[in-house]
DNA sequence: CGGTAGCGAGAAACCGCTTTCTATCAAGTC
DNA sequence: GACTTGATAGAAAGCGGTTTCTCGCTACCG
């Protein structure tokens, strides 16, 4: 039936509301009309006009319609680093709940790279309705700068109180407060924090509330140790973990957790046993590996599709939502352990990994 | 210098070719002209209106110049489940090969509802320039059929030979097939195989590898049992791995080897010294649990970039590349290991999993 | 029964850009 | 010196829709 022309190279060639119109013998004006259900149009009128264009196999052109009514029914994203299932995550819940009201999600990663991050969110932010800045690694003058000249925006995992822009944070102070007191209670007097790329405004907001933590409590000892977001970072680290003589580490985020649970794996290092290890975010995987990783959980999915609804929001000139800042759960699984009697392989002397 | 025109309430008013056109007193032709390179305009004309350009801090609309060009500069990927780190890679591969070359990607998730896919591409591929379609749940003739209606497309693991579709495939009957060979080196004799989503096109051919490779080895026995394509699903099949007395386990993917690692530690049986357990994919979590997962690895990131070599090919109408299929690699790690003696606890009288 | 309110549908303007077509002018040709 | 040629740049016609404006017509009202 609906027999759609087509070129013999395979490319449907696209039918036109003026076809459409000729063939129903109306104007374009009412087949438009009828196509958006717009009510001032004679029901026989408009049933003959639906009739034709579904045997012509018509639909409109969204890009015609994005210029005509200046919205283009499209969202960004902008992740630094789509590896981290983390993103992934949000990501998805912004997906979800945007193609829930017929949005379509332009993904965008900038590599950690700030500069990269502003062009591509201006770029990006010109062809999309609205765009969420996912842990921006902006600084704040930057972000503050490209916010002015971006249109609807919100910030996930980062915020910017002087101005009226809609953010959802995390609470990472709390979060790592609350690891580190977990290890403590279990006994842990050294700890190690593996930090995360130094653009992370996270990074330094976890970085902070630990040596609070620290100074707060003499008795304990907390080491720093540069490393990164990866797997690869974390993998990296362990033997640095190891040199520091702790008992305890929290990671910056479960990607990296992992990376040492593996490094000190092969150095010979048994965790919980002898190290303990926490990580942050609470990916899904977190709670499937072997020991399941205790770590501070972050709503993920939630931040996404809240970042949806923030959006929408501000496209509909509804009045703002306020702001949300999520407190971690703190999710103790196996990958924490009270701290051996004698702290573990010695700082100087330490074996050689297995064959 | 470049003080762009701001409403009060933070939206930044576009400014339009018209207003630079004006200002610089030339014609909309001349600074569409210019703001495209075009060399036909002389060099001091040309020189004034990119300062005025810039001085209006003017940018070309892209919605107005999609409509114009008829091409977007945007691809769109729709992938059945976003969580799966597999589609993550090649998404990324994707998008990044993408933005290499200025084009921007929409990312589509079908839910693994066949219906939806066809919905969602149709509709989204009316705003891309191309789509990829990875791991499509349609069976043959519903994706042939939406192929007919799509403008650009590639698929990615899948093909159909019949149509001239660019196409990338992995030789998943290969890779199971090494996977299997591995395991009976080991000395398993009781082989199972935890089947993925049921609308999946590879999972028929893992299936259909397997089932040949023990027919000809009549020492062999293979359990098919169904589970799905996640962690919950590999988790909640740890029972009926264990009841099938199976000792070697190839899993749909590396998701589900991991749930069901999971779910038989947390029934007291030990990876791989009781069970070995294979997964598929390499996802880079694979290297890096405790213990390192066997797999089969499939070059996620270039599945996804060599997408984009093709769509580019054919946007460009250069002469089509010739498919490829990568054979997946064998990686042993260390959830696969010599089978047990004494087969494990035997599948009628199992204990009970441990408090 | 004239005036007007209201409805339905077409004409035309517009969204912002590209590109063909055309006109102008200077340089080159015989 | 008339004629062709080539380079520039403007006018205008799209691209495929939406929406305002307008007009003809029916119905209602006093």
């Amino acid at each position: 039936m609906a027999a759609e022309p087509e070129s013999p190279n395979g490319a449907a060639r696209r039918v036109t509301i003026s076809e459409v119109a000729q063939a129903a013998r109306v104007s374009r004006a009412t087949v438009s009309r009828v196509m958006n259900g717009r009510s001032s149009v004679a029901p026989e009128l408009a049933a003959r006009v639906r009739a034709t264009a579904a045997s012509l196999g018509y639909a409109p052109s969204p890009v015609a319609r994005s210029l005509a009514l200046g919205r283009t029914s499209t969202v960004a994203i902008i992740v630094p680093d789509l590896s981290n299932p983390m993103f992934q995550l949000v990501l998805r819940g912004l997906g979800q709940a945007a193609a829930a009201q017929g949005h379509r999600l332009i993904v965008a990663e900038s590599n950690e790279d700030p500069r990269e991050e502003a062009l591509l969110a201006v770029e990006v932010g010109r062809r999309c309705d609205g765009v969420v800045l996912a842990s921006s690694r902006l600084t704040d003058d930057d972000l503050a700068d490209l916010v002015h000249r971006l249109g609807p925006v919100v910030l996930v995992n980062r915020d910017l109180p002087e101005l009226e822009v809609p953010s959802l944070t995390v609470d990472y102070a709390a979060g790592v407060r609350d690891l580190a007191v977990h290890l403590i209670a279990l006994g842990h007097t050294r700890l190690a924090y593996l930090a995360g790329p130094s653009a992370s405004a996270a990074d330094r907001e976890r970085l902070r509330s630990l040596r609070v933590a620290a100074r707060d409590r003499p008795s304990v000892e907390l080491t720093e140790i540069r490393c990164g977001g990866t797997f690869g970072d974390g993998h990296a680290a362990a033997r640095a973990v190891l040199d520091s003589g702790a008992t305890g580490v929290v990671a910056f985020n479960d990607i990296v957790a992992f990376g040492a649970i593996s490094g000190l794996h092969e150095l010979g290092v048994r965790v919980p046993e002898q190290i303990s290890v926490a990580g942050f975010d609470d990916i899904p995987f977190a709670r499937y590996t072997t020991p399941p990783l205790t770590t501070a959980s972050v709503p993920q999915h939630e931040l996404g599709s809240q970042a949806w609804q923030r959006l929408w929001a501000v496209l509909q000139n509804l009045p703002p939502q306020h702001n949300i800042t999520f407190r971690p759960r703190l999710v103790v699984r196996k990958s924490t352990a009270p701290a051996p009697a004698t702290p573990h392989p010695p700082p100087r002397r330490r074996r050689r990994p297995p064959a």
